[in-house]
DNA sequence: AAGCCTATGTAGTGAACACTACATACAACG
DNA sequence: CGTTGTATGTAGTGTTCACTACATAGGCTT
């Protein structure tokens, strides 16, 4: 009676799927995603999906994780200890400037859009990874100036998420950039400042 | 036999409505307010609302609208064309920081955020909105510091993207401000340096 | 006071959402 | 070659979404 031969394909690469879901996330955001728009991507049905990912929000938390591994800043080297900050906090934004602008499609940073998600469960993973590399400037900067370490690591976080956002609202590269070098050298400029009223009588590095 | 009494109440008040959506809209965001949302705070039922606005993102632009009249920054006396920019962006920023962190409801700028509504329509609705706005800081720019208007105006548009972003993710006031403070100091900075080393030989306006 | 018209309440519409029950096809293993 | 377990496809689930057809209540004009 029943004639119709039902097809089933060989089990499909869910690594594979993570960098689907992950360039389908960062390209419209979280909220903006379906189900129906994962599957599709990933040619595989609904039961597929849980069976490998358990949820959305689970898969975008993988996804994110792929992300930070793969694209994310390398903050270790930016933000290296021995580093002077006034060479390395602008490097790390221009870094963010020219990933945030590089892809015409994959916009911004993918972690800090994604704190701005309606989900709460997703936004609160967002928000565990963003922390992370939140602390990692504040843990550079408390290091290597305690001084001023809050206000310094607010102010380059404000940048970043400005560029962020500019970056995913279509500002272009070339300016994107710009800022960022802008936002450097005033940085630089403040050090040097701060350096010259009170370091006359401590150990100097300068020739 | 159909002894129910059908209440009606009297009219209600639209532009409180108005004031009712803008709340709900600034707060949470444009695709995370929902009709049910928006008719339970009303205390109206759906074909009041559609009566009365439209449609959902009729309402937004419209609540968008008032809080561009009522809540958004006074770009026009903030960006007076005879006042020096070392003061005017200063101000601007600070002031932005202020309105974005005030309440803790009510967080970063509305049409900012608008601007990343996964619905289309709104977001362009948002987009129109911005680019007035946008177009002051670029106008203001363009008459005095003609020279760098456009660096100029994307760190300052980034500046207060970051601002608005942050707020929303609940940084709080004080840092905001600071932020914001320290941002107008190095703009202030940049500009004077950029004035000694070019108007030597041009009119000057000090004492 | 009579009648009209607007805005209301009741009660839905179809579509899209994340997610799942169930039977079965297939690969792995003996 | 037969058995078994897993991942698949079919076909839904209930919920929520923005939005609406329709009858009527009640304020307004006359």
């Amino acid at each position: 009676m029943n004639t119709k031969t039902r097809q089933r394909r060989p089990a499909f690469d869910r690594e594979a799927g993570v960098a689907i879901a992950q360039a389908l996330f960062h390209e419209r955001g979280y909220d903006a995603v379906s189900l129906a728009d994962l599957t599709q991507a990933m040619d595989i049905k609904p039961p597929s999906f849980y069976a490998a990912y358990g949820s959305k929000a689970a898969l975008f938390e993988r996804a994110m994780l792929r992300y930070a591994q793969e694209n994310a800043l390398p903050l270790d080297e930016l933000l290296a200890p021995d580093r002077p900050p006034a060479e390395a906090l602008p490097a790390l934004l221009l870094a963010a400037a020219e990933q945030y602008g590089q892809d015409s499609m994959l916009r911004g940073c993918m972690i800090t859009e994604g704190l701005r998600a309606d989900d709460r469960v997703a936004r609160q993973m967002a928000e565990n990874l963003a922390t992370s590399g939140l602390q990692a400037i504040r843990a550079y900067l408390d290091q290597v100036r305690p001084q001023d370490a809050q206000t310094l690591a607010d102010y380059v976080v404000v940048t970043l998420r400005g560029l962020s956002a500019s970056a995913c609202n279509g500002m272009p590269y070339e300016r994107l950039t710009e800022v960022a070098r802008t936002a450097g050298r005033f940085i630089a400029r403040e050090l040097e400042v701060e350096s010259e009223e009170s370091t006359a009588a401590s150990v100097s590095s300068n020739p």
